[in-house]
Order: C-alpha cells, then sequence, then structure tokens
DNA sequence: ATAAAGGTGCCAAAATCTGTCACCTTTTAT
DNA sequence: ATAAAAGGTGACAGATTTTGGCACCTTTAT
C-alpha cells in the first residue's frame, strides 16, 4: 500500500470511528507506529486537523471540519465499492442497494473508457451470490492483504498465480493457476480457477490462501464459468 | 518537488493554458519528458480526462469536465455506498473494505458542504455491527422500499415515523416513534427509535415494519444513543 | 521525406520511504 | 509515588519508489 492510499485509510479510520490510537492505526492499516506518526505529520500539513491526547486513555481524533480536493476514484477503488454494494444486497437490504446502484451508474458513467474497460473486465469476473446461511463466523480465517493486488493483475493482465492452499481436511498444497472469477457468497469468498497441474477447474477459499504471488510473462486465454445456485451448482465451459 | 505537487501542477498548468505539449510541461514544471508522460498516466488513473493529439501541431489539453463525477450524487446516494461498504466490513473482507474506503473519502471530500451536512447527520444515525452469527436467512423477511425514503426524510427533519410492527411473537401492533438511529447487524437491519407513548427506547427489526409513513410537522429533539456490542448491549441516555 | 508531436520499455542512479530502536514527555489509574 | 499507556522525536540502515536517459515506435502536418 502506498502512503497516499494509507493516508487516506487513516483519515476514514478516523471518520468512522471517531477516535482511536496510534498503535490501533498502525495495526489496522498494516504500518509501523512510526510510519503512521509521519502520516499524521503529513495530514496535519495537508490542513487535517488532528487532535492528540498523551496520557494514558488519550488518543487521537479527527476535527470533521477538514476537508478538501475532488474526486478522483481508480478504477480498483470502483470495483472495491461495487463489491461492497453487492454484498448489501446478498444480505437482503434491497432498497438501499438499488440506491446505492444508482450511485454507482453515475460514477461509472464518469470513468475515461479504457477505465471502464478495465472495470468490465473485473467485473465480468465478479459473482455475488445468496448470504450463505450457516457459516461458523468464528473459524472463519482472514484474507491476506497481498491477495488484493495480486487479484487485481492476475484478472486485469490474465496472469496466472501462485499460492498455497490449506483445503477443507488442512492438507496443504501448492497451487499455480488460471484465475477465471471471483465468487462471492457472503461471508465467504471463493477464487475460480482453471488448473493446469490438474487439468480442471477448481475452487478456493479466499482465507485458506497463503503467499499469493504472480507469475510474470504468462497469460492464459479466459474460460467460461456459469454460476447458477452458488458454488455446489457452478458450471464449467 | 513530489509526485503530487508535480501532478497537481501539471493539472493547474492545463487549466489555466487549455492546451499545451508535454515538453513544455517538462520545461515549466522542471521535469524531465518521461517523468511528465507517467503523470499523465496517473492523473488519468484517477480520472481526469487529458486529451492527447499526436503529431506535428499536436499536444494535450484537460477536458474540463473531469472532474464532475461526485459532485452530482445525491446525498442518500453516498449514504446508501457507505452502507454497502460497512457490511462488507462487517462480513470480513477488510482488504477490499479499505480499498473501496479510499474511494469513498475521495467522495466524501468532493460533496458540497450543505450535503456533507445532511450526510454526516444520517451516518451519526448509523451503526453497523459484525456479522450476526447464526441467523436463519430463510426465514427473513423483506424490507419495504418506502421505508428507505421515510427513514431518510425521518432523521434528516427530526419527523416522527408510524408504522405497523409484528414482534417476534407475531404480535401486530401501530407504533408512532421518533427514530434515532439505525442499527446494522447484518443480515439484520434494526430501527432504535424513542416510543414516546412507551416512554422509552424501543428497537424494532426492519422487515418486521409495514406500512411506514411520517408524521409531518412534528419535530423532536434527538436522544443519545450508545452501541457497544450489538442489540443486546446498547445504553441510552 | 522530415519534423514534431505523443507513447512504451528498460535500466541504473537518485531520492524517498519505512521499520527499528532508544529515549522523552504527558496523563491517568492504582 | 509509581507504573502504565498514550503521544512524540531523532537517527540510521535497508527497502522501495521515483526519476532521468536512452532507444525506438506510431501518428500527423508540411
Amino acid at each position: 500500500m502506498n502512503s497516499r492510499l494509507r493516508q487516506d485509510a487513516i483519515v476514514r479510520t478516523l471518520r468512522r470511528s471517531g477516535a482511536t490510537t496510534i498503535a490501533a492505526l498502525a495495526r489496522d492499516v498494516g504500518a509501523s507506529r512510526r510510519t503512521i506518526l509521519r502520516d499524521l505529520i503529513a495530514l496535519r500539513d495537508e490542513g487535517y486537523l488532528i487532535d492528540a491526547e498523551p496520557g494514558r486513555g488519550g488518543g487521537i481524533s479527527l476535527d470533521p471540519g477538514s476537508l478538501q480536493t475532488a474526486a478522483r476514484l481508480t478504477v480498483t477503488e470502483v470495483f472495491a465499492l461495487i463489491i461492497g454494494v453487492s454484498s448489501m444486497r446478498a444480505g437482503g437490504s434491497l432498497p438501499f442497494a438499488s440506491l446505492a446502484d444508482s450511485g454507482l451508474a453515475k460514477i461509472e458513467k464518469a470513468l475515461p473508457s479504457d477505465k471502464l474497460r478495465d472495470l468490465r473486465r473485473l467485473l465480468d469476473c465478479l459473482y455475488v451470490g445468496p448470504l450463505a446461511p450457516q457459516v461458523d463466523i468464528s473459524r472463519l480465517g482472514s484474507m491476506d492483504p497481498a491477495l488484493l493486488t495480486a487479484f487485481e493483475r492476475a484478472f486485469l493482465d490474465r496472469l496466472r498465480l501462485k499460492f498455497r492452499y490449506r483445503d477443507a481436511g488442512g492438507k496443504e498444497s501448492d497451487r499455480e493457476v488460471e484465475p477465471q472469477a471471483m465468487l462471492i457468497l457472503p461471508p465467504l469468498w471463493y477464487l475460480v480457477a482453471w488448473d493446469p497441474a490438474r487439468d480442471g477447474f477448481r475452487h478456493f477459499r479466499m482465507d485458506r490462501i497463503r503467499y499469493p504471488e504472480l507469475v510474470e510473462g504468462l497469460t492464459f486465454r479466459p474460460r467460461r464459468v456459469l454460476f447458477e445456485a452458488g458454488v455446489e451448482r457452478m458450471r464449467y465451459a
């Protein structure tokens, strides 16, 4: 994550949580305490009013009056927003979801055409299904943040992805696959991919993927994946 | 000069001069031609529409419409997007959530101040908690689309809301309440409200609300609601 | 054909950013 | 009074990113 994204994340976290501590921020955004302190200095330089209380029980908070600059969204950001709205729809909040859609439509319209093409390509690989009814959340692993950037490039540039996978039985294996689609059955996320070594489609739960890594210089042709009613009923072509 | 300042300078120059060439920009901002080209790519990534004409007599220019993106979104649309992203976070998709956050931060920054005030007011009433672990989705009702518009006005204008409610036991009652907050524990949505007839706070599951209706001309003062760990632990003040 | 414009890929050098560590100050709970 | 928890500073090596330079390509007007 670059410093700009990180600083946006900090502002956003402060907005959301009202007050927090530097150590907590460091944990949240995955940076060191020192780096957060430096970011806070940068943000203050830009005019953000960030209050700091030293001492036990202290912390930092953001004066909500501080704002500036215009909206310049990247493709990945729009994609993430779309995923957010889709999960909401999956959660059954349809009225709000349709409103969010109309907002997204406006945002999409404003994207330049080449960015729109990238976005479409990402969206072609995305399927969000209904909420999975019986999942024990406490046993869910967390997704590796490195997956994020790896996926984006894998889908956009059609690159193979290498990673270590721990299956439902706990058995580990190393994979090198061709990512075809992303399937979200909240709160579970799956990567649907062609596994050349096994000459077939496989799906991988994202929280069980570790050490993701792009295989540069080896593109592949996309295959068709059809979703009907969740992961059990996928049809591959 | 860092890259951000330089990119701002490029945008300013393009705004001012209308059209120019990359070589001239490089001279103006004191960077190499290569660097300017890279900056242009970055700016386009962020949504600036920069036109380029190759060939003798060509050059680059900035489409003045480039930055309208977020300005045209309504408060409710932005609010819906925020709810979507929040549900995503609640679902555990944290890496994507932080990206979506940075997008939202940009959108918020671009809102005019009066809209921003409305948005804050709506957000003040919103609390999104963690995913509820054991809910039988198939028994969830769907939310009445009319609730949406009713809620927005109720929260923004501090109007009372009338509706028919069917409680967990299936018993029906007519309510007229002062909406104080919206609590989302995906996939469940609750309205937290002061019920004057019962002189106390009550929470209502939104999919059990029917026939919502605003009571015009009767505003109320907001009360404080504190959330700690879900609906069981709410504190009212 | 040529010149002038935008655009891409590559590489090494330069600059910047980041984490770590040691240490300081302020505030509050005990 | 003391300890613990919070914010804050300085220094430095190592990692990462940015930059400039170069070769070379495409497009367009003259």
